[in-house]
DNA sequence: AATTAGCACTCAAGCAAAAAGAGTGCTAAC
DNA sequence: GTTAGCACTCTTTTTGCTTGAGTGCTAATT
């Protein structure tokens, strides 16, 4: 259902004066500093009408109110109020990404710190797994007869790392001929293409077998590492929030901020097809800590989301500066991305 | 001076238990449960003593003794009696080991990580600048007609994130040659020995001046970046440990183990020519946070110190298990080192 | 001269009761 | 529908009191 003009009014600025202050909000306080037109006993029916409805909760009963999730989110949504960053974060953000940007993996790099940065959350970032990620070229170092680095460059990033063993009776000029020959028939292709390419070892090819089959095995050791795409700053800047004065409290997010992995599957698990997601951890065995928010987008080249990036912190979070720093960096992204 | 027996078998039970139990030690406690043959009046005595020569103190009158920096540095120097790991343990350290060892960064990555495990503290390595790793190898990956991604192999890592600029009119055979003749020149030299190579660029090597000073410029970038080489494991380790209920306890730890830079700074600053050392900090301004121990000891190769590695804890940390950890990595990862 | 028993003293920690204060819900009047 | 007024609830802070652990000191003992 609808919510009333006032409600919506009031809620805002429950929000709005919790997020700025603190405290649980009182109908005295509202009246006071926003509403003077309408007495604290009238705002008092409308503020319990919002706890009905689900919007707001009492710590106990002679306390103020405080938002809910769901207060939050409508907030976020609808209620708030977007910020404008000034032109000097502006100029920021855009200095920032003028660095290098040979590969997405440095881009997003620049765009989780830049956030982490202003919005003095901490901030993270995944990119897609990589499927259509585009072969650019391969090389090989070799250390011993027997071992060699392979080295991959897609589209994204580079990837090392990845030792192959190769066949000792190999030459260099063998391998070198094998590495051209794997540019030319994976080149260009993505990862899901050179997985159907049908290899056809007849006698030119044949003695290339093993390091094939050695190549598109490290391939897949790339796309299958997933926590390792997962970008993050400012893993402390959360101690800077009042909420987080109490023991447990800083447990239980270091405990998720310190996996990588949950982080992942976090950011990772059903978006809603809005631009914003706002998820709030409400009990303490979901995958979101307690009273712990994080917003996330989507960012996209072609019309394909590639991947996502946001900040996680305290509930009550300075969502206008978040979103509207997300939202900017968000198109900067983008836009570099595209014109890759 | 020198203590007298008793005083050192008293302060070892000390340091002991309040390692063991985290509560302030008593007399009665001393008597009761280690000497039953003085009184604890003689115990009161020689506390008080100990007291008087800074190596206990209390927090209150009326409260058992705690020891000081001072006595958990000599603790570990002369009192403790070292633990021996379980064959359990000696076996799990080895199997880590096992693993891929082509390069130094590698090994101490695994040796940072299974002191952690092991000890269950926040684990740290550092390796030296890197001005006597050895060049290898050099591969240009040629992406624009005028930029190259450059890769470098020393004997302790592969360095790459290094774009240089190449002359466009330069050839890819061109290019393919002045990276052979880089590879004749360079390898098997340490950085110091690379910048003292006198090139003489006469007309056959002309062309490859550019790309020879940028890639010096290349491998100095990689020679300054220091911090990056701090590997850490277990970062929040720290808070299993009863120490870490208070918030600013917390925090002040947090603010030095996120910030890799200090981190850096505490390893490598004097070190005492003594196999372990442990600092202590003491007041709230100093490099460690108050009442936080960090043990570190250095390792070599060919009697040249290379590194260091270590735990980070609160004071009252389990010195036997990080002694007796730390001392068989290190043997392992010297021996791993020197036979390469 | 070192050790010990005994005792007074100190201080932290826990507890209960009281006081203060903020904020609500309800009711009756506007 | 709105508002003033008031009783009620619950938290927070303060205060005083009690308990107990542990020490330092002194005088007696070995």
């Amino acid at each position: 259902m609808e919510l009333s003009e006032r409600k919506k009014k009031i809620l805002q600025i429950v929000v709005d004066d919790y997020i700025d202050t603190a405290v649980p909000v009182s109908s005295k306080a509202i009246t006071e500093k926003y509403m003077s037109s309408i007495s604290s006993a009238t705002v008092r029916a409308e503020l319990s009408a919002l706890e009905e409805l689900g919007y707001l909760t009492q710590l106990h009963t002679s306390s103020g109110r405080v938002p809910s999730p769901d207060a939050y989110k409508l907030y976020v949504s609808e209620l708030m109020i977007k910020d404008k960053l000034t032109a000097k974060e502006l100029n920021y953000i855009k200095s920032i990404f003028l660095e290098k940007t040979d590969n997405i993996e440095s881009v997003l790099k620049n765009a989780v710190k830049v956030i982490s940065e202003l919005t003095d959350y901490t901030s993270v970032g995944v990119h897609s797994k990589g499927e259509d990620d585009k072969f650019r070229q391969i090389k090989f170092f070799r250390f011993k007869p027997e071992t060699a680095l392979v080295l991959i460059v897609t589209d994204v990033k580079l990837l090392k790392d990845n030792y192959i063993s190769i066949p000792p009776s190999m030459t260099d000029e063998q391998l070198e001929e094998a590495s051209s020959l794997i540019n030319k028939l994976f080149s260009g292709k993505t990862f899901k293409e050179i997985c159907k390419i049908e290899l056809d070892f007849n006698e030119s090819f044949i003695g290339y077998k093993t390091i094939f089959i050695n190549v598109i095995e490290a391939l897949k050791t790339y796309f299958a590492e997933d926590e390792q795409s997962v970008l993050m700053e400012g893993e402390d800047k959360f101690l800077k929030h009042a909420e987080y004065a109490d023991v447990n409290r800083i447990k239980e997010f270091l405990s998720v901020v310190t996996k990588k992995e949950k982080v992942f599957s976090i950011l990772t698990e059903d978006n809603k097809d809005i631009k914003f997601n706002v998820k709030i951890g409400i009990d303490d065995d979901g995958a979101i800590p307690k009273d712990c928010s994080v917003v996330s987008a989507t960012y996209s080249v072609n019309g394909n989301k590639i991947g996502t990036y946001g900040v996680i912190g305290p509930a009550r979070m300075d969502y206008q500066k978040v979103v509207a720093v997300l939202e900017n960096v968000g198109k900067i992204l983008e836009s570099i991305l595209a014109g890759r």
